[in-house]
DNA sequence: AATATGCACAACCGCGGTCAC
DNA sequence: TGTGACCGCGGTTGTGCATAT
């Protein structure tokens, strides 16, 4: 469809913003939200449209941006989060709290995509240039699962950076307080109509991605039998890394209301922080994701995933190619491979475990390339 | 010291999706 | 149901700073 630049009116103001354009509209988000955005720089005295103040706030403003250099962590959701999902920068955003999705772009841009060309990677498929790691059969059979993981992943994950939204929607419409974090923010002094659109706590999905990665490839600490006891670690109930396929199967039916009333299931499940610190949030110890099948936790994400389920036709859908793509038998005969380790396993898992051990990488800089370096002497 | 070049990041532009009328 | 307004997203451009020549 399209439309008309909104910008067009002559003297609106355009190029960097100055520090009084930035108080006026602090000024009046503080004062009054940030409703009608079209609205806004008229009532708040500014000579700018209404496009380029929602970009100075969401993208600088807002209280709850982190800014300054991105960790390692951060780096490697980046990466696994593009992977999956491609230029989907406000969906990878959701993932990464505080960060805007301007800014990983331009991180991605500028940072981590000359990285891995340097590396020989395909920063758009995220494959090596030279396929012939992939050419054994084993190999493409994980591949394959993986691309179907992917698939699946990419589709769960954009309706949960929908549930976001519609989270930021709607809290900033019933003026709630946002998190802890937030109201113990320098910018306390915010008001609550400013405060709402503070970001939401993260999505599990990381959790998945780990659990997953780490059942696959993660040799059992305590010397166990690799790949697969830690997939039979998982609970038998947990057949699939993602742990939807048996949902489909063996999960109650979802009453009509959690499809009628989604909506309010959605902002409950997003709302849950306490079980998604094992994602991303979680950069010290790490422990919960590895305990993914433990039966305390799994009920959560279960009903997570049937919230998310009941959110589009179009995923369950995927859920079901996904069950022909990725059965037990599959995953066993993927982890076959794991005590030699294909590409993929051993690429996500240094992305994974890499991260604890921060003498890898960070203190140098470009120069020693961190983890990467490892990943590289690995090749 | 002056200029050229490269880099990082903020901001803009145009389009698609959604919603109200 | 169609239309237009609004919002948000992703790609691109512009600007300022750092480094090299």
């Amino acid at each position: 469809m399209g439309r008309s630049p909104c910008c067009d009116k002559v003297g609106m103001k355009k190029g960097p913003w100055t520090p009084e354009e930035d108080q006026k509209l602090l000024a009046y988000i503080e004062e009054h939200g940030n409703g009608s955005w079209r609205a806004l720089p008229a009532k708040a005295g500014l000579q700018r449209c209404g496009k380029s103040c929602r970009l100075r706030w969401t993208n600088y403003l807002r209280p709850d941006i982190k800014r300054g250099k991105f960790s390692l962590q951060e780096e490697q959701t980046i990466i696994q989060l593009h992977a999956l999902l491609g230029n989907r920068w406000s969906a990878i955003a959701t993932h990464l709290p505080k960060r805007t999705d301007n800014e990983i772009k331009n991180y991605w841009n500028t940072h981590l995509k000359k990285r891995l060309a340097k590396m020989g990677i395909d920063p758009v498929t995220h494959k090596p240039k030279n396929d012939a790691l992939l050419s054994s059969d084993g190999q493409s059979k994980n591949t394959a699962n993986l691309s179907h993981m992917a698939q699946w992943e990419s589709a769960r994950l954009e309706a949960e950076a929908r549930l976001v939204r519609q989270s930021k929607l709607r809290s900033n419409s019933f003026n709630q307080l946002a998190s802890p974090e937030f109201s113990s923010a320098s910018t306390s002094s915010m008001n609550k109509s400013a405060a709402a659109v503070a970001a939401p706590a993260p999505p599990r999905c990381l959790d998945i991605l780990k659990a997953w990665n780490g059942g696959l490839t993660k040799p059992t600490e305590a010397g166990g039998s690799g790949g697969v006891g830690s997939v039979s670690g998982l609970g038998g109930e947990l057949e699939s890394p993602t742990s939807t396929l048996s949902f489909s199967e063996n999960a109650p039916p979802i009453p009509a209301s959690g499809i009628g009333e989604s909506s309010t299931n959605f902002i409950e499940f997003v709302g849950n922080s306490a079980t998604c610190e094992g994602g991303i949030m979680k950069e010290e110890g790490e422990e919960d994701w590895k305990g993914f099948g433990n039966s305390t936790h799994l009920p959560e994400y279960k009903d997570g995933i049937e919230n998310s389920m009941s959110f589009t036709s179009g995923l369950h859908d995927m859920t079901m190619s996904m069950e022909s793509a990725w059965t037990p038998e599959s995953l066993r005969t993927g982890n076959e491979h794991v005590s030699g380790g294909t590409f993929l396993e051993r690429f996500t898992d240094l992305l994974l475990n890499n991260s604890c051990d921060r003498s890898f990488s960070d203190g140098g800089g470009e120069s020693d390339n961190g983890w990467w370096w490892w990943w590289w002497q690995w090749q």
